[in-house]
DNA sequence: TACAAATAATTAGTGTGACAAATATATGAA
DNA sequence: TTCATATATTTGTCACACTAATTATTTGTA
């Protein structure tokens, strides 16, 4: 194995990681889910998760908070979310969905579910699970930080 | 296996893929590269392969045009390349490195290759090749075209 | 030849990603 | 209590991604 074949991993993995990206925003888009797929990640973060803060949040996306700022006014001005002070720490927020932003994940999430299926044609579940390592220990020999378990 | 855990896959590539592409940046920065992660894939695509035209180029780094406009742009401004009008087709351009641009990869390609390696600690080659099946594999499962060989 | 359709590249607009700096508030030690 | 330090969020800037629309040129066909 050269250090030239080493170094392609790179471009692939960043290929498919947009093309996923690209194929599942292409979906939403003709599904009229009126949310982008980052938009998606966290109203489903919310639904499963009650009255967290802007950091908390941005740790569970994998998201830095400027980012995540952002794409939290947009979601609030969509009517999907709020963010409620915090009455303990007045520098923060509790991220909640508004009935809309339920609605909205309710009705999105088995589609998406779908739409999330289809890059796994031709694969079994043991490549899922070597998937999963590989992606995970390169994620941890970059510095990256607790791998999330269920 | 559920649907909820298939539809993992992509949160884990795409934190995956932002990772390996943000400690890459990092270390093209703190080294005073001067070009970004995605700048060096253009050059280092011209270096391999002479008078590409913008669309050619585009195929080869898998981004769209307007993206490779700006980014050739920007190289251009560095003085690492230039568009040299096509003389058998005025709508396009035969691209090439300058002088001070295949200096620039010369000396920047063994460090990269060094960066690069960074990520496969604890790996195998065989987790390579699965690796690169797998992504290779969902790319063509969401309509990617041609695998390059090498 | 003439003209519609295709192609190469650019521009414009919005969203996301990374990093630095600013603002507001909280906390801990003197 | 007071002040330095830490934390939560926002703002600013640049780069990249995707879409749609635009400009210039070429090609295919009548």
């Amino acid at each position: 194995m050269t250090h030239e074949q080493f170094a392609k991993y790179s471009f692939l993995l960043d290929r498919t990681a947009r093309k996923v990206k690209q194929y599942a925003q292409q979906q939403f888009k003709s599904g009229d889910f009126d949310v982008t797929v980052d938009q998606w990640l966290v109203l489903k973060n919310l639904s499963e998760n009650h009255l967290l803060s802007q950091t908390q949040l941005a740790q569970l996306v994998f998201k830095d908070h400027p980012t995540l700022t952002r794409i939290i006014d947009l979601l609030c001005k969509k009517g999907y979310m709020e963010r409620i002070p915090n009455p303990n720490d007045r520098r923060s927020f509790q991220l909640h969905l508004t009935t809309s932003g339920e609605e909205k994940v309710r009705a999105l999430r088995p589609q998406i579910l779908e739409i999330r299926e289809k890059a796994w044609e031709n694969l079994s579940e043991t490549d899922f699970e070597e998937f999963k390592r590989i992606l995970n220990t390169i994620y941890m020999n970059l510095g990256g930080q607790e791998i999330e378990e269920e």
